[in-house]
DNA sequence: ACCCGCATGTAAGCCGTTACATGATTTC
DNA sequence: GAAATCATGTAACGGCTTACATGCGGGT
């Protein structure tokens, strides 16, 4: 049920049509928390807007449709939002490979700690640019956006994978006593 | 089709049945990597046996069939950590939750993210026990288990929860030149 | 005029969840 | 002897992926 939530959230940011969501899934949400390829999207605002928890704010060209967050839908995510929730479950492919290593060979281990510690470095080198961009837009009005405590997120998140892969590295090769 | 290969790595640490499959995705893979229920762990099981990459090691009390990893399982594993992933997609409910917090009005987002905070803090501290415990159990010829790199990737992962909470706590309330 | 990106949609099949189902062994 | 835990299984349903499908509008 977590894709209803995802877009009513994006929506209460702002009102967007079916592939912009699709452009937002993609830049701030698919790396951390929720992801969704356009053939889930629109069916799911056909029903949203069925149940008029989002509305059609306005008609385009191309066929497109701005949808608006109602009241109602509004009211919704909030309830979800506060509820406390059961023990969470996350699918992470890449994290589930970082921790089958132990599996692999003294030298392909090594490859891969490696190669996760340059991606992760990598990437939160990209962060830290989208993060200055992001701080340059700010307005007055809107302090945080989504994208920015995602970014924020994704900052720290790879300061910890490449503080893991350093201690992993210099763990997995030694005996023991390490 | 990470299920296969998340069942095929834990029977590389060491042969096990399902029961305990489904528990070690319960005590090290759910929180940060994948998870799986025994109504899908037990037909994969049976599935992985047909294929031979992995065997009947072992039949005891109760039906219980302990399973090992064959040669052509190992290789399989190997194949699938040596080969660059594409653009991983992640499902996190817990952070999608976090990013949705600017939909909320000052009071609630406060109250989220200061409850955000001190689950991170008691995860973390109860993830520092396990590894004392493990750390303890140490022997020389598996110098690391998956079990010890979760768990490092557990503490890392909190402790970047932590300062994240922080960061926006003084953040958000905020007017925009923060 | 052409191409790229915008824009939305459907359907088959696979993956995952929930619920139902059964029975043996150990522990108190 | 009862209760908890061990142990495995199936089926219906819902969510997600992949592939197929179509057409408009803006830029060059």
């Amino acid at each position: 049920m977590s894709l209803r939530y995802a877009v009513l959230g994006l929506l209460a940011e702002r009102p967007a049509s079916g592939y912009e969501l699709a452009q937002m899934f993609e830049q701030s949400l698919q790396r951390w928390a929720w992801y969704a390829r356009h053939s889930q999207i629109y069916p799911e605002l056909n029903k949203l807007a069925e149940e008029g928890v989002i509305t059609v704010a306005e008609e385009g060209a191309r066929g497109r449709r701005t949808y608006a967050l109602a009241d109602s839908g509004r009211a919704e995510l909030r309830e979800w939002l506060l509820k406390t929730p059961e023990t969470p479950v996350v699918r992470d492919e890449s994290t589930l490979r970082l921790f089958l290593l132990p599996t692999l060979d003294t030298a392909d281990r090594r490859r891969l700690v490696e190669y996760a510690r340059a991606e992760a470095e990598q990437l939160g080198a990209e962060i830290e640019v989208i993060i200055e961009r992001l701080d340059g837009w700010r307005t007055p009005e809107r302090p945080i956006t989504f994208g920015r405590l995602a970014a924020e997120y994704g900052r720290l998140a790879y300061q910890a994978q490449r503080e893991w892969a350093d201690w992993a590295l210099e763990r997995m090769d030694k005996p023991a006593r390490g």
